[in-house]
DNA sequence: TATCTATGCGTTTACGTTAACGCACTCTTC
DNA sequence: GAAGAGTGCGTTAACGTAAACGCATAGATA
């Protein structure tokens, strides 16, 4: 069904059919009824080939993300699954447009989204870590579509959200950590300053898990941006000489690990983390992390360039939420690059 | 870069342009090269949209799996990972065209596919799971491009092959099996009558994994199509009375659940089985399943499409193997329909 | 010499959609 | 009652590619 056998069928000419569709105006309200009869009757989807080709435009997703390389690299995997979307979806026009903001500078974010604005963006993605100033951001009259990633931004109204469940995440951890570690013994939560919307729900997570148990102690640490973690940690084991589990809720789990290691303590120590960033695979290959939980960061990043791909280009509607899977990466199931492929 | 541009500067018409980007002849060799030069320098990338609205074709692509409602709705999960992929695809003209063969009967996937390639598929997708018939289908002289799902099919040229390490998730499952199951004692892996290549590298990898640790004492069962299970399963437990564990390398683990819940021996055996279909989710909800090992078949079905499509309609290169990563499942992350998700 | 074939190349049409343009007509308004 | 604004609609020109067609010219065959 195309335009043109709409308008034989409906005894219009191409133009008329056009401006029913686009609600252009200067159509009699009869005409429109008996046109839009036809497109109902008949199930008219526009060409997907013709409409771009005409249109011939480019179609540009502006990326908000903290700095790449802050956070050892957690963003720069989102950022990869971006790219790789980006170049699959280069012949059919989609451009990517990057700007990066300093999560811990309040404004930061907000500047940098509405330079990305004035750059004429068709869309955005972007992480709402800085909930206050994302907000502002999306809220602005003139703001494109937009989708989330890496967590959710409540009342406002997204194309699409791709997160994880981080409650059900610490819960899993929580899991991993009795059967890593059934001894029992002290646990111990470590959060970094930010006081993050994922890293709390984590943590919460894993402390239901053991208080669905009704077993082991555990404690919840912060540790400040600049602080000696060496030396926070030693006296935590002083203290607690029965210390059996170390849970990181973020992907600073090998800075933690190494400081364990220096301590003489990884033996007695199960060591859980977030995140496959390289450091904290090569902690895993060295022994030092016993268990990691993915968030499928580049997974994140891919799925979001799509989700604006076909709801712009496509006109296709997005899924609201995109809820990752959970994954476990033990040591059995981490994938090096040198990894068995079956040779065809 | 348009092919009218080249032209204006090589001098010649769009005609003769078009006749050298094809290799359609009729050229003289010096206008050739002045053409190529220029489409060399400046990297010419035909417009997507352009091509497709001229050639304004269906690109369909023919699905060859096994019946989909064999084996407990493994290759249903895979077929709606490829219809999910289809549905994207629909505005992109991509079509599919299923085709089901009865794997336990030698000849049936060739004829199905011989059928398949007659009624005019731009594509083949395939699960080459009876070797001898898939290599006779895929080594005709007009078979088109083809992918390969769920097992590999060596000295072949499919444009890709998208699989899970079988040796490396059995070797997984040991662990998981390990972790869940510290007390030792015997263990079992039960296969079941097929000899499939996935099956017996799982078994080898779980073995392997306690072949590693120098722990338990591993032993292997065949159990034929129509067996009585229950009564395999007691003979088993009467000889073995420290049996605490089984391993089901495929989707029938709840099958062999039940029967270890109607002996009442579940309380002593960890049950570890693959893939996340309905009955599956059902028995580890009850509990009667403890781990599971996923190969992402909706992933590998939606993924493999992909491919195709942009092998087909976007004259990318594919991915020649990709291996799909193994997903750990248990109680706490598995995800259910009523499953938390965030509200914006 | 007339006819045929091969070669090199330009021209043209079509794919389906979009949107600018223009024509004919009907109301207003001074 | 003439100029202006508004309405309904058809026509047409792109967008970039693919491929059929046609037109010269040159050499080969009858």
């Amino acid at each position: 069904m195309t335009i043109s056998e709409i308008a034989k069928l409906a005894e219009v000419s191409i133009g008329t059919v056009d401006r029913v569709l686009h609600n252009r105006g200067r159509v009699a309200p009869e005409t429109i009824k008996k046109v839009m009869a036809i497109v109902d009757d008949y199930g008219y989807q526009p060409n997907t080939y013709a409409r771009n080709l005409k249109l011939s435009k480019q179609y540009t997703i502006g990326v908000l993300l903290p700095q790449l390389h802050s956070e050892f690299g957690y963003w720069n995997l989102i950022y990869e699954g971006i790219l790789k979307a980006a170049k699959e979806l280069y012949p059919l026009a989609v451009r990517i447009d990057l700007a990066q903001f300093d999560r811990s500078q309040q404004g930061s974010l907000l500047k940098e989204g509405e330079a990305l604005l004035k750059r004429k963006v068709d869309a955005l993605l972007l992480a709402p870590v800085v909930p206050d100033d994302a907000r502002l951001l999306v809220g602005k009259k003139h703001c494109v579509d937009y989708v989330f990633i890496d967590s959710p931004l409540p009342q406002t109204n997204p194309v699409s959200t791709v997160v994880q469940n981080p409650f059900r995440g610490g819960y899993l951890a929580g899991r991993m950590m009795h059967l890593l570690n059934p001894k029992g013994g002290a646990l111990l939560t470590i959060q970094t300053y930010r006081s993050a919307y994922n890293s709390k729900e984590r943590a919460r997570g894993f402390s239901q898990y053991f208080a669905d148990k009704g077993q082991y102690r555990s404690y919840e640490l912060e540790i400040q941006a600049n602080a000696d973690i060496g030396q926070s940690l030693d006296a935590f084991y002083r203290v607690h000489q029965d210390m059996s589990g170390i849970f990181v809720v973020n992907d600073a789990i090998h800075r933690i690990a190494d400081r364990v290691l220096l301590l003489g303590r990884k033996s007695q120590t199960t060591m859980i983390g977030y995140d496959l960033v390289e450091p904290n695979r090569k902690a895993m290959l060295a022994g030092s992390v016993d268990c990691l939980i993915s968030q499928r960061p580049e997974y994140q990043g891919y799925t979001a360039v799509y989700q604006l791909y076909r709801k712009g280009l496509l006109s296709q509607e997005a899924e609201p939420t995109i809820c990752v899977p959970i994954d476990v990466i033990l040591p059995e199931n981490l994938v090096d690059e040198q990894d068995w492929c079956p040779k065809s």
